[in-house]
DNA sequence: AAATGTGGAATTTTT
DNA sequence: TTCCACATTT
C-alpha cells in the first residue's frame, strides 16, 4: 500500500504501523520515532477500516503526551478525534469511574486529591484518632498507601509482618474510610477503583473488552504493577494491544516503574493464534553518530537490558566534548563560556539544555548564568494549580460542587480570617466525629453559639450565597464571582507583594474559560459532557494536570532541567553536569537493587538529548549540604570509549581546590611537608583503585590521607605505608 | 494572625 | 547551606 499516510516510514516503522491484528511490543529506541509510529498506527487501523474511533483506547503517563498524540493524529486522519479514548492512565480512569460511579461505589462528585490534599488528610485523621505524628510520620504513610495501591492492595491485602506497619496498615484503613466519607479519592485510587470496577462486573468489563478492539500504550516501560493489571484486565484473547517502550529509558523505578513488564509480555498477551510480535526501531532520527556511539557504548555496561544500538543515516558529526573543572563554580563558569560562545555562533540559548542529576545542582549554574545576564529557566518547582492562592479558590469551587470535602472546608474555612478560631474547629471537628458526619452537614447542624458561631454561620450562609449566584453561569464566571465574593481578590490585593496572587487568581479564570472553549479538544476524560458538569470537570482536570511550572520567558532562554525532567525533550546542544560519583550515580543508587543500572539508563537518557553537541563537564569539589565535598569522576565518564572523547582540559587536572574548606587550614597544613600530595587530589591505590583525597592530618613521615575510593569507600591511609600513586 | 525561631533533612516525580 | 515544616512568640 502507497497511501501518503506510510510514505517516509522506514522498514521497522512501517512493519510496526502495518502489523496484522495481534498484540506487539515495540522497541522504541530514543529518538527513533516513537509517537510518530504511535499515531501512525492509529491512523492506519482508522484508514483501512480495521477499526472506529471508539474501538481505539490509546493511554500515556503524562497529558503532555496525550495532548501531543492528539494533535499529531488529528493531523493524519480527517476522523474527529472526540470520541477516542486518548489520555492518561488517571484521565481514562477519572472517565470511567464518573460515567459508572455507582458501580464503582462513588459518589457521583467525588473529588480527586492532589499529593499535597493526601497528606494534609493523612493529617487530618491522625489528629481525630489521636496518633503520635512524630512516632508515625505522615509521609511513611502517604508512601505506603499509594506503593499499597500501586500494587493493588487494600489495608486488609497488605502484608504486615512487624508491629509498626500492623499499625500503619490501622492507619491506612482509617484514612480510607474518611476518604469514603469525604468524598475523595486520591491518584492511585483512580487506577485500584476503576480496575476493581471492571474486575468486579463482569458485564461492564465485557462491554469494554468487546468495545475495545486496541490497546495502545505509550511508554510502556513505565508502567507499573497495577496499571500492568489494568491492562491485562481490558484486553481479551481479541484484542490488540501495541506497546510501545524502551527499556534502557526506564527511569522511574522508584516509583513503581517495573521493567519486568516489558519482558512478561511476550509471555502474557499472547495468544494460541498470534505470538506477540517484536519490534526494534533502532534508526535514530535525532543525534549525530558520536552522540550515538557514546549512549550505546554507555548502556551496553548494563546486564539486563533487552538489548538494542541506536544508529544514524546522519553525519557522525562533533566528537563529544569533556571537562574537569576544579570546583562547581569553574564548572559552571566553563558552562557559561561555552553558550556564550555557541550564542555567538548563532545557536539559539532554546535549543541548549543544562542537564544535571538533583535539582541543588542549579543554584550555583543560575548564579553564574544570571551574572553573565544569559537568559535562562529552570524547569521544576511550583506548578500552576499547585499555588496557595490558586488551591484556596478551587477549595471554594469545590465546597460548590462537593460539599462534604473536609479539605476544602478546612482550608478556606477561615482564609481569608473571617474570625472562626482554632476553638470553633475543634468543636466542629468533635461534633462531626460524634455524628460521623462531614464538617459542613455539622455545622449546618448545629448552632454555636457566641461571636465565634456567628461567624461559622457566616461562612456558611457566605457559601450558600455564592451557589446561588453562580448557578447557572458559565464556568468563566463562576470562578470570577467566586475569587471576588470569597474574599481572595480584596485579601491579596490588600497583602503586600500580593499582586502575583491576583495575577494568578485572574489567570485561573482565564484557565476556566479556555477549558470550556477548548472542552472539544480535551483529552479523554476530562471534558466536560460526560459528567454533565463544568464545574466538577474542571476540579478534575485542576487535579489531573498541575499545569506548568512556570510562564514561558518572553525571550529564548536556556533550559536548565533535572535529567528526569529531559526525558522526550531534545536540544541542539546538550551539557551534562555533575558527572561525579556520588552525584551521578547517585551515592544513594549505590545501595539500591539495581540503581546503578538506572542511574546508568538516566545517563543514557541525557546523553541521548543532544542532537548536535554534548559537553560532559565533572567538578572536583563541590559544595554540597554547606560542605565542600571531593568526589572522583563519574564511572559513567570511564565507561565511555577514550576515542569518542575530546578532553577540553587535561583529564585529571592538576588543579588546586578553587576554595578552602572552611576548617581546612590544618589539614593543607598536614601535608604542606609532603610536596606532590594535597586535598582534592586523585589518586590511585593497588588494591582500593582510584580515589580522592578529602582529608589529612599529622605530618612527615606520620602523615595519614582520607581518601574517598570509588568503589571502596572512604578510608584513611598512612602516606608512609599505603602505595598511593598520583593518578 | 503575623512574625520569628528551631530542628531536621537535603535524589529523581507524574498523575 | 538552604529550605521546609512546625512551634512559639508578639
Amino acid at each position: 500500500m502507497s497511501s501518503p499516510l506510510l510514505s517516509n516510514l522506514n522498514a521497522e516503522q512501517l512493519a510496526a504501523v502495518t502489523l496484522p491484528h495481534g498484540s506487539a511490543l515495540i522497541l522504541a529506541g530514543a529518538g527513533s520515532g516513537k509517537t510518530r509510529v504511535l499515531t501512525t498506527r492509529i491512523a492506519w487501523l482508522l484508514a483501512t477500516g480495521q477499526a472506529n474511533p471508539s474501538s481505539v483506547l490509546a493511554v500515556t503517563f503524562t497529558n503532555k503526551a496525550a495532548r501531543e498524540m492528539l494533535a499529531r493524529l488529528s493531523a493524519l486522519t480527517p476522523v474527529n478525534t472526540r470520541g477516542m479514548w486518548i489520555g492518561t492512565f488517571h484521565g481514562l480512569c477519572n472517565r470511567l469511574l464518573r460515567t459508572h460511579y455507582r458501580d464503582a461505589g462513588l459518589p457521583q462528585l467525588f473529588q480527586i486529591m492532589d499529593m499535597q490534599d493526601q497528606l494534609a488528610l493523612i493529617k487530618r485523621v491522625y489528629k481525630a484518632s489521636n496518633i503520635d505524628a512524630d512516632r508515625f510520620p505522615p509521609r511513611q504513610l502517604q508512601a505506603l498507601i499509594n506503593d499499597s495501591k500501586e500494587e493493588g492492595s487494600r489495608p486488609n491485602q497488605v502484608e504486615a509482618n512487624d508491629e509498626f506497619t500492623r499499625r500503619q496498615v490501622e492507619h491506612f484503613a482509617l484514612y480510607e474510610e474518611a476518604c469514603r466519607r469525604e468524598g475523595v479519592v486520591d491518584f492511585p485510587e483512580l487506577l485500584l477503583r476503576s480496575f476493581e470496577l471492571l474486575s468486579g462486573h463482569e458485564s461492564l468489563r465485557e462491554h469494554y473488552r468487546r468495545r475495545f478492539s486496541h490497546l495502545l500504550v505509550d511508554e510502556f516501560q513505565d508502567t507499573n504493577a497495577l496499571q500492568y493489571r489494568w491492562l491485562r484486565l481490558l484486553a481479551d484473547p481479541h484484542t490488540a494491544v501495541f506497546a510501545v517502550g524502551d527499556d534502557d529509558q526506564s527511569i522511574y523505578a522508584f516509583r513503581g516503574a517495573n521493567i519486568a513488564n516489558m519482558q512478561h509480555f511476550e509471555r502474557d498477551f499472547a495468544t494460541p493464534e498470534a505470538p506477540v510480535k517484536l519490534i526494534k526501531l533502532e534508526q535514530n532520527y535525532r543525534s549525530h553518530g558520536h552522540i550515538l556511539d557514546a549512549a550505546n557504548a554507555l548502556i551496553r555496561h548494563n546486564q539486563s537490558r533487552l538489548g538494542k544500538d541506536l544508529w544514524t543515516a546522519d553525519a557522525q558529526g562533533e566528537p563529544v566534548r569533556a571537562f574537569v573543572a576544579p570546583s562547581d563554580t569553574h564548572e559552571a563558569a566553563f558552562i557559561v563560556d561555552v553558550v556564550k560562545s555557541l550564542i555567538d555562533e548563532g545557536v539559539s540559548p532554546a535549543e541548549m539544555a543544562v542537564l544535571y542529576r538533583s535539582n541543588a545542582q542549579s543554584r550555583v549554574l543560575e548564579h553564574a548564568l544570571f551574572n553573565a545576564a544569559i537568559a535562562y529557566r529552570v524547569y521544576g518547582g511550583m506548578r500552576f494549580f499547585e499555588r496557595a492562592e490558586v488551591k484556596h479558590a478551587l477549595a471554594y469551587l469545590r465546597l460548590l460542587a462537593a460539599p462534604d470535602d473536609d479539605g476544602a472546608f478546612l482550608r478556606v474555612v477561615n482564609f481569608p480570617p473571617r474570625g472562626v478560631g482554632a476553638r470553633t474547629l475543634e468543636a466542629l471537628q468533635d461534633q462531626a466525629r460524634a455524628t460521623g458526619t462531614s464538617l459542613w452537614q455539622s455545622a449546618c447542624a448545629t448552632r454555636f453559639g457566641g461571636k465565634a458561631g456567628g461567624s461559622l454561620a457566616g461562612f456558611l450562609a457566605q457559601i450558600e450565597a455564592m451557589r446561588a449566584a453562580t448557578a447557572g453561569l458559565p464556568l468563566g464566571e463562576t470562578v470570577e464571582h467566586v475569587v471576588q465574593s470569597s474574599g481572595l481578590a480584596a485579601h491579596y490585593t490588600a497583602e503586600k507583594g500580593g499582586q502575583e496572587r491576583i495575577e494568578n487568581l485572574q489567570e485561573l479564570v482565564n484557565a476556566a474559560e479556555s477549558f470550556v472553549r477548548e472542552a472539544d479538544l480535551q483529552v479523554a476524560g476530562e471534558a466536560e459532557g460526560e459528567t454533565g458538569d463544568a464545574l466538577s470537570a474542571f476540579l478534575a482536570h485542576a487535579a489531573l494536570e498541575a499545569g506548568e511550572t512556570q510562564a514561558a520567558e518572553g525571550r529564548p532562554a536556556l533550559q536548565l532541567m533535572t535529567v528526569h525532567a529531559a526525558k522526550g525533550l531534545e536540544f541542539h546542544t546538550v551539557f551534562l553536569s555533575g558527572l561525579e560519583e556520588g552525584l551521578f550515580p547517585h551515592e544513594n543508587s549505590l545501595s539500591e537493587h539495581d540503581g546503578v543500572e538506572e542511574e546508568r539508563r538516566l545517563a543514557y537518557v541525557a546523553i541521548t538529548r543532544a542532537k548536535r553537541r554534548l559537553y560532559l563537564t565533572h567538578a572536583q569539589s563541590r559544595m554540597l549540604h554547606g560542605q565542600v565535598r571531593y568526589n572522583v569522576a563519574s564511572r559513567f565518564l570511564d565507561e565511555l570509549p577514550r576515542a569518542l572523547i575530546q578532553w577540553l582540559s587535561p583529564q585529571r587536572a592538576d588543579v588546586p581546590p578553587a576554595r578552602e574548606p572552611a576548617s581546612g587550614a590544618a589539614r593543607y597544613d598536614a601535608l604542606r611537608d609532603r610536596p606532590g600530595w594535597r586535598i582534592g587530589q586523585s589518586v590511585k591505590h593497588a588494591k582500593f583503585g582510584l580515589g580522592i583525597i578529602i582529608d589529612a592530618e599529622g605530618r612527615g613521615t606520620d602523615a595519614r590521607v582520607q581518601v574517598n575510593f570509588r568503589n571502596a569507600g572512604v578510608k584513611w591511609l598512612a602516606l608512609e605505608y599505603a602505595k598511593l600513586q598520583p593518578a
